[in-house]
DNA sequence: CTTTCTGCAAACCGTTTGCACCGTT
DNA sequence: AACGGTGCAAACGGTTTGCAGAAAG
């Protein structure tokens, strides 16, 4: 269920890193998050556990585990960036404007379609990210 | 061709702001701009025509113009943000990842799906954002 | 004459970095 | 041992704000 510590150690030494106290820590705290946490709430969360992990190591953990392609780095507007596990399947965000809830979007359909579009402007995507910013119907 | 100074003028007023000079200098720079400039690239080609213009101004009037909905802000990951005139059709941004030039995309055919998708999990879209880096297939 | 706007400089806040020490390999 | 990683505090860069004077209505 939970995650042993040689996964996250090999996880860790795989992405060319060694793996200190507060990187497995720190990894462990985001793959445990169903939410999208920013490098802040990051901290409180691994400082709990850990208190020997300073804000400075958790934005430098941050950067190399998104390096190693381990992370995702979110950028919505007007707000500090969050991160996610690298997720297997593609999908967009949608952000609840009232709530401030942050929900996971997928389609394929979409995507194939995107990838055509920008194919035919003579482009390869790259990387692509949606953000909706949305409110529940009321009924 | 050139909008009319009395054009602008109205469009500021009704936007319920008084019509400076500066908010007028830096509008009429908007407008002429093709590409998407960020605060400091209008402040620099703002003060070019008027050099009462200061940095300040430039963000509280790009503030102001934002919340008129005159204008739109766009935020790319790791970039200060961009603005443009508020578009007439919506669109999306390709991002060319070599060159930086950022390009509008359109297609109705995708924006159809993603308010069909969204409005099936009980939402209605406030707005949306999608950015795709991108690059040049060669041949 | 009132109210809003402006320039300036200082404050802000998320993020990054220099340094000397510490832990992993 | 060697090297990468860490905490701390200071620096950074885009953006915001308090203030006193200037301009629009």
């Amino acid at each position: 269920m939970a995650a042993e510590i040689n996964d996250l150690t090999q996880a860790l030494r795989d992405a060319g890193l060694r793996a200190t106290q507060q990187r497995m820590t720190l990894l462990s705290v985001l793959m445990k998050s169903a939410d999208h946490p920013n490098a802040d709430e990051l901290f409180v969360r691994t400082r709990a556990i850990d208190d020997s992990v300073s804000l400075a190591t958790v934005y430098r953990t941050l950067s190399a585990l998104e390096e190693a392609g381990l992370i995702r780095r979110l950028s919505f507007e007007n707000e500090s960036a969050r991160y996610e596990i690298t997720p297997t399947a593609d999908h967009d965000h949608l952000i609840d404007v009232d709530s401030g809830d942050v929900i996971e979007l997928a389609s394929d359909e979409i995507n194939r379609l995107r990838e055509e579009l920008v194919r035919r402007m003579g482009y390869e995507i790259v990387s692509h990210h949606t953000v909706i910013r949305a409110r529940k119907i009321d009924g």
